[in-house]
DNA sequence: CCAAGTCGGTTCACTATTTGAACCGTTGTT
DNA sequence: AACAACGGTTCAAATAGTGAACCGACTTGG
């Protein structure tokens, strides 16, 4: 692996659930040698991508990565007017909600609003999720173009639950549907117990740039509920789709 | 410099102005060979910090950068937390008001709200104040450990105006005054005809993290307009740090 | 109270990664 | 049609990265 992914790697290793790491654990994780962790938290602290707690000599994400994601969001500011609508999306519905952008030939989730049940699902911001087997990645083949489709599937596809679509025919046919009606339906294709509606949110060019999806307990969800959910996303998905590409 | 350190400086050369770049530029610019440039950015943009425009093939900043950002912002919520108080403080004194955070000894601008008039100071997200001839940087030091104060300044100090104070005696002094009143008050010390206001953000422990500072036209500041910008951005200030320590 | 284990951090001979001049083919300008 | 600038690729030469061993400082537990 380059250097240059080595402390990129670093960088990801902190999460939600813990943003602060120490130096022989950060080297641990990465499969790294300690000194060369460290040159590498150096090199990456000298542009402020990492800080050191002074007092515990932890390692945390810098303020220069605040600064970066700031500049980004002004030339791109898909999260910032997506979240009020994926917030609306979930007070709608009464369930999870996940926001996704696409990136390097799979989709990032970038924002999620939890439904207020006690029974729900969580995602994590930062998960990546695979175009094959999850309702956001079918929506967005759906509504990319049938060249880009047909690269992606001559891969080989990762099961991921028992109930995952792994050839090429089932996604066709599973992609045709959520071309047809907009939005496409997932149970367990990825999670267990996870029933998932997707839509995909279009940039300027017509092209595919993220999807959002309503993630609900299986039990929870019969065939109305989908028809429903899958209206209202679609709903939330285009109203995006339109605040970004300048109203139009 | 380290692999890393090239890497992360392309990064560093999209702006607000420019968050779009082509791939001689970006070599160019960063003083790099374009081969080098290019294994670079592709290692940047595997793990996503870097995104590629497919028509144009031009080069911007990646959908990873929000994620890390999101991470950091989750569990060091000081710009969100922030950016209300400084848009009140704007408001309320008319004038551009900046936020920075400390990081690698020197502060650095993470968010900054305009003035509504048209004669105006206006400062940039990313910009990097040294703490000597700023007023956030006095602040800053007014409200650290002595020690830390001594150690900063046996370095040399660089004048970027003809009214930057680069004795130790003078910042000493300025020092002491703004450790008395609570705000630290600059003029044209950094930027020719600009005065600014400072007061220290403080963190959990009493120590400074962060300043706000109120820059406006020297032309339009008296002795009394400052002491109440002074006493309005020390509240603000106040504001921020109990915000961020959970109220107290 | 000491021994064992951990931590963050440093050193330096060895080696693998990075580098850049020269080279494509393509695109847009004159 | 000639030209220049673009994005991208190659490969021998050179530089930057690597990691085992070591340090002193804490923490732990018998």
């Amino acid at each position: 692996m380059s250097t240059v992914g080595k402390a990129v790697s670093l960088l990801e290793l902190f999460t939600l659930r813990e943003p602060e790491i120490g130096l022989s654990d950060l080297a641990r994780r990465a499969g790294l040698d300690k000194a060369t962790a460290r040159r590498l938290l150096m090199a990456l602290a000298k542009h402020r991508l990492i800080e050191q707690e002074p007092q515990s000599r932890r390692y945390r994400l810098g303020a220069g990565l605040s600064r970066l994601a700031r500049i980004r969001d002004a030339h791109f500011p898909f999260v910032r007017l997506a979240a009020p609508v994926i917030r609306d999306l979930s007070l709608e519905t009464g369930e999870t909600v996940h926001l996704s952008e696409f990136s390097a030939g799979a989709l990032l989730t970038v924002h999620v609003d939890l439904s207020g049940k006690a029974n729900r699902v969580n995602v994590d911001v930062g998960q990546v999720l695979p175009l094959h087997g999850t309702a956001s990645g079918i929506a967005f083949l759906a509504a990319s173009k049938p060249e880009t489709v047909s690269a992606y599937l001559e891969k080989p596809l990762e099961a991921f639950t028992a109930h995952t679509m792994t050839t090429t025919e089932a996604l066709a046919r599973a992609i045709a549907l959520a071309a047809a009606r907009g939005y496409s339906r997932s149970a367990q294709g990825y999670e267990e117990g996870v029933h998932s509606i997707g839509a995909a949110i279009l940039g300027a060019d017509g092209q595919p740039i993220g999807t959002l999806a309503v993630a609900s307990p299986v039990s929870r969800v019969d065939d109305a509920t989908a028809a429903s959910q899958g209206e209202a996303a679609v709903r939330a998905a285009r109203m995006i789709s339109t605040r970004l590409t300048g109203e139009a």
